[in-house]
This record gives structure tokens, C-alpha cells and sequence, in this order.
DNA sequence: GACTATTTTGACTGATGGTCATTTTTGTGA
DNA sequence: TCACAAAAATGACCATCAGTCAAAATAGTC
């Protein structure tokens, strides 16, 4: 009898159903101003309820960074499996970010508030684990792209892939949302683009310089 | 009778004496931990009387965040005096900043936080102001070192300064401290340095490289 | 239908940022 | 030294909100 597995899968939607309930909360109040009982109301819950489903508020949040990090995930697997070389995938990734930034403003929001919350979160939090999992997954990827363009000669043979992979995430998931956050005066567009613009040369072959 | 002068010199003393237990307590209990009630006991003063020198708990966060941008601006005064090529002034910012982060951890904590507590703080509060005034300081002062490392020749002559400076103060304030938090395996300190060079190397002139 | 296990409830608690009527201190002029 | 006003400080009090838990409701099983 698969009623344990039936029983799981049940519990796990009603976790998405609650999820959702918080982006929404989120989106319409703001992380700041969105409270338990909130969540608890637009899902259809008790709070009690909500408490039975999520160890803390900060663990709820975690799960939206996690949604925001698969949805991520996905379109950046799109782009590397275009048919183009590794130094124009790259910068395809940071057009991509900057599209995701656009169509889901909420999770780069969770982004941002993400130390916060991991730093309220138990250690042994399972979506802890999951957010690092699929942090690797993305640094991976990217890593394997840079690995490519060394062989494709579209990215200098001197990269540093691993430490690469880490600091090209780095500042796309955290640098790119507070330039495009805070700068009243200058475009933050254009800047971003330029800081995108900047690394690609940085990490370009130099034969495609001269 | 300068007592209107006077009485604003000490009451600006106070502000300062509360700070200084704000960032006593935040220290020793972390920013999540420290409540108004323990620093109004750090500074022997009854918790009301904090209100009359800060607005919120927000502003008083933003106070310290101003404190630690006065002293990393009079650090990176320091190295732009300093008798050497732009773009090693450029990387001697970098490490300074880097020091910064090892002598006053305290203050790039407040770093990480600054947009919570920026958001959490009514526009007109003369701190913002402050702070924006700071930051924009520091942005001319490296842009002027741009400026410069253009006509010394030792930074490409088509960098932008104005963008770059955004550039270059973002990644020192905003990405670094990233970095320098979170990673396990990786060796941050490493990390971070890779990261410089990429960016150094992205804004040296050619004639250096070749 | 009886009995158990699971899920849900919502009143309650504790913590904490912020307020305000009252008290204390300070400064001034006679 | 006293009276009086202005400024500063107090701390009891309030409102909000994350998180708890005993009790009620529901689902599953024989």
C-alpha cells in the first residue's frame, strides 16, 4: 500500500500551495511588512499549521530563494546548450539574469535577504542543503562553460575556472541586484552592462583583441 | 552666549557615546541579537531617551554604517596620496579594504545590512544624506584616480571613470563582503584577491600586458 | 463503528521596537 | 538663594508579531 508515498506527495503540495501563498504576501507587502499570519490568511491555514510545514518564517523565505534558484537553473541551461561559443554564452547568462531580474523582481528580493534568513535558519535545515546543492549546480555549469572556452579559445587558457565559476555567480546572484537596487543618478542598466562588459573582456581571449 | 553652541556640541557627544555602545553590544550579541534596551544599558541611558537622538533602531544602525564609510574613506584618502601608478593605487584600495574587513568586522556586518536598515528609515533622516554625501566621496575619489591613471597611461584610455568608480566602490562594498562570508571550501581570501586581479587586469592599460 | 494517528486550530506567550505622561535636571533672571 | 521655564531623561506601557501547544477536527485502518 503506497499510501505513505501518496501521504508525502500531498504534504509536499500542500507545502507548495503555502509557498505560493507567501510570494504572493511578499510581492503585494514586501518581505519587511509580510507577517506569519498573513501568509497563514492568503493560504488558507492556521499559523499553527504553517509552523507544521516550515521550521521558521526564515525557512519559509529560503524555500522562495530556492524556487527563485531552480527557475534560475532552468534558464541557464538554456543558454548552455546554445550553439554559440563559451565567451557569448557567458554574457547570454548575465542578459539572462538580467531578464529573470525583470519577470520576477520578488525572488531577487528573496536574493538579497538571503544571508538574513540563513543566518535565523537551524543549521540542519534541509533547504539549507537543497540552496547549496543547487548553488553547486549553477557554479558548475558555469564552470564547465568557462572550461569549454578554453578549449573553444574564446576565454583565456589562464582562467581559473573553479575560482571563476564562484566569483562569476557571485556577482550576478549578488552584486547585480544591489546596482540595480540603489543608484538613483546613473542608469543602473547601462551599468550593469558595463560591469558585465567589463568582466567578459577580463576573462575573453586575447587573440579576439587585437 | 554661545550656549546654543554648546548644547548642540554635546548633544552631538551623546550621539556619539550611544553609537559607541550600539556597536559595543552589536558586537559582543550580533546585529540580529542586540536590542534597543540592551545598548540603552551599554550607554546609561534609559530607552527612551535613545529616541530622542535616534529616530529607530534603523537609524542608529545607519550611524554606524556612516561611522565605518568615514573611516575606509580617510584609508583610501591614504593610499590616493600615495607616490605611486593609478592601477596600483586601484589594487592598494582593494587591500585596504581588505584590512578594513579584518580590523572592523563589525562594520562590514553593517555593510551587509545597510539596505534593510536604509529601507526601515524615513527619507528625510539627515543620516541618508550623510551617507549618500560619504559615498559619493569616495566614488570622486576614485574616479579622479581614474582619471588620473589615464594620463599616467597605467589605466586604459577608454575606461569610463564615472561608471567604473560605481563599478569598482560596488564590488568593494557590495560583493566582497560576499564573498569573505560564505564560502566553505574555497579559500575566500583567495577568492577575493582573483577577483581584484580580474577586475585590475579588465582596466589596465594593453601596454602593460604585452 | 470504534480506535488511533495525523493534521489543524487559534488562543496564548514572550520578546521587542517604539511612545508618552511624568519626573528630573539644567539654565536664567531677580 | 529662590522661582520658573526649557530641555533631557525616565520607565511603565502599548502594539505587533514569531512561535507554541493543548485541544479539536479529520483521515486512515481494522
Amino acid at each position: 500500500m503506497g499510501s505513505a508515498e501518496r501521504k508525502e506527495r500531498e504534504r509536499l503540495q500542500r507545502q507548495n500551495l503555502i509557498i505560493d501563498a507567501a510570494e504572493k504576501v511578499f510581492m503585494s507587502k514586501g518581505f519587511e511588512n509580510a507577517t506569519m499570519d498573513d501568509i497563514a490568511e492568503e493560504a488558507e491555514f492556521s499559523k499553527g499549521a504553517l509552523y507544521t510545514y516550515f521550521q521558521s518564517k526564515n525557512e519559509l523565505c529560503l524555500s522562495i530563494v530556492l524556487r527563485g534558484l531552480k527557475v534560475i537553473a532552468s534558464e541557464f541551461h538554456n543558454v548552455a546548450s546554445e550553439n554559440i561559443s563559451s565567451i557569448v554564452k557567458i554574457e547570454h547568462l548575465a542578459s539572462t539574469f538580467l531578464k529573470f531580474y525583470n519577470n520576477y523582481p520578488n525572488y531577487i528580493f528573496a536574493f538579497s535577504n538571503y544571508k538574513q534568513h540563513r543566518a535565523g535558519c537551524k543549521l540542519e535545515s534541509p533547504v539549507l542543503l537543497d540552496i547549496d546543492t543547487e548553488n553547486k549546480s549553477i557554479r558548475d555549469m558555469i564552470g564547465s562553460i568557462i572550461q569549454n572556452g578554453k578549449q573553444d579559445k574564446s576565454i583565456r587558457s589562464d582562467a581559473e575556472s573553479d575560482k571563476l565559476s564562484y566569483v562569476l555567480w557571485g556577482e550576478l546572484s549578488g552584486l547585480v541586484p544591489n546596482l540595480l537596487q540603489d543608484m538613483g543618478k546613473v542608469d543602473s542598466i547601462e551599468l550593469y552592462n558595463y560591469t558585465i562588459m567589463l568582466v567578459s573582456e577580463a576573462i575573453k581571449s586575447r587573440t579576439d583583441l587585437i
